[in-house]
RNA sequence: GGCGACGUGGCCAAGUGGUAAGGCAAGGGUCUGCAAAACCCUUAUCACCGGUUCGAAUCCGGUCGUCGCCU
């Protein structure tokens, strides 16, 4: 399996599609937001023209106002990748969603505890001293490990060790996955990346995306939706709401896509010695993740 | 040239005698079923010089700078 990874807006889609095409690939998406129907322009996902081309998986496979959680979404990739190789093509997990890269690349066994919506709701009711002292009751070392001042973390701790009276610490293991896999990661310097991003930003407004969230409301689709979260989303249901001007929202999605490439990279780390990093301002860097990937291949015959 | 106001971290900005709020930006970190989420941490001695005072970003004088008004 080839994984590629790096902060949103470097190129990855655009990268993977040429790569899938090169190498007889499908594509595995591993991004959080891009799992919706109807968030098209916001998520920039690959129009259904080049889907229809290479074959993508976990793209609109929900609606909005539905969740996928980790452990879903970890089954479901799971699935797409058996697929792709039973048909003895190459899977590219591509996606900026870390946590979902790293469950399937260090194969996290989570706890198969469904949300509980009443059981949460209960748990939100208490302070965060009454939902530490049960955590270290119930939990010790979660207690010791989470950020108590985190209250939705301290909840599904609580919520897994309640639901099956053993310690949610307990079931936090890794299985390395049955796979062999190369990590390609895109980068560039923070400035350039941020340069492209808001660019990209402008380029989406310009496309369409505030009808696109206006759109999405008029179905009923409301703020407080998981799937709302998402960069340009919030921003602009704001805006819709009457909270800022439109030129104050924009600036915002500019600046929380910062923030948000900012967290990507302590998911992606450059010290990271199992991905092999690629500076996209280098004009050859296609050549050279083509070339090792080559090698890569010849070394991995099964393929 | 005269008069007046102002000069606090990258930006905005509180604070008018007891040793620098806050917001934004930026940077770093946590992460096992909401993750584009949630949470945590970091960043100044207050234009400069001198004086008053036990003690000044806060008072006084000067210098420089900015803005406004006047001639």
């Amino acid at each position: 399996m080839v994984v590629i990874v790096g902060p949103t807006g470097v190129g990855k889609t655009s990268l993977a599609l040429q790569l899938a095409s090169q190498f007889n690939g499908e594509i595995i998406s591993a991004d959080s937001r891009s799992i919706y129907r109807g968030m098209d322009i916001g998520t920039d996902k690959p129009s259904l023209l080049i889907r229809n081309n290479i074959r993508h998986h976990l793209i609109d496979i929900c609606y909005p106002d539905q969740t996928i959680s980790l452990g879903q979404y970890k089954k479901l990739a799971l699935d797409a990748i058996n697929q792709t190789l039973a048909q003895h093509s190459t899977p590219f997990l591509v996606g900026g969603t870390g946590q979902y890269i790293m469950a399937l690349v260090e194969g996290w066994q989570i706890p198969e505890v469904a949300p509980d919506e009443s059981l949460r709701k209960e748990l939100g009711k208490l302070s965060e001293l009454e939902l530490e002292r049960w955590l270290t009751m119930v939990d010790p070392v979660s207690a010791e490990r989470i950020d108590r001042r985190n209250t939705r973390r301290v909840i599904r701790a609580l919520e897994v060790a309640f639901k099956i009276g053993k310690p949610f610490s307990g079931f936090q293991q890794k299985e390395e996955p049955d796979l062999d896999i190369v990590m390609i990661g895109l980068t560039a310097d923070r400035e350039a990346i941020y340069k492209r991003t808001d660019e990209r930003i402008d380029n989406m407004m310009a496309s369409g995306l505030l009808e696109e969230v206006i759109g999405l409301r008029n179905q009923g689709y409301t703020r407080r939706l998981p799937a709302m979260s998402g960069l340009g989303y919030q921003q602009l249901m704001a805006y819709l709401d009457g909270e800022c001007s439109l030129e104050e929202a924009i600036i915002r999605i500019k600046f929380e896509t910062h923030r948000f490439i900012r967290q990507q990279s302590s998911w992606f780390r450059a010290d990271d010695q199992r991905i092999k990093w690629f500076d996209i301002t280098n004009s050859d860097y296609r050549l050279s993740i083509t070339d090792m990937l080559e090698n890569w291949f010849m070394e991995n015959r099964k393929y």
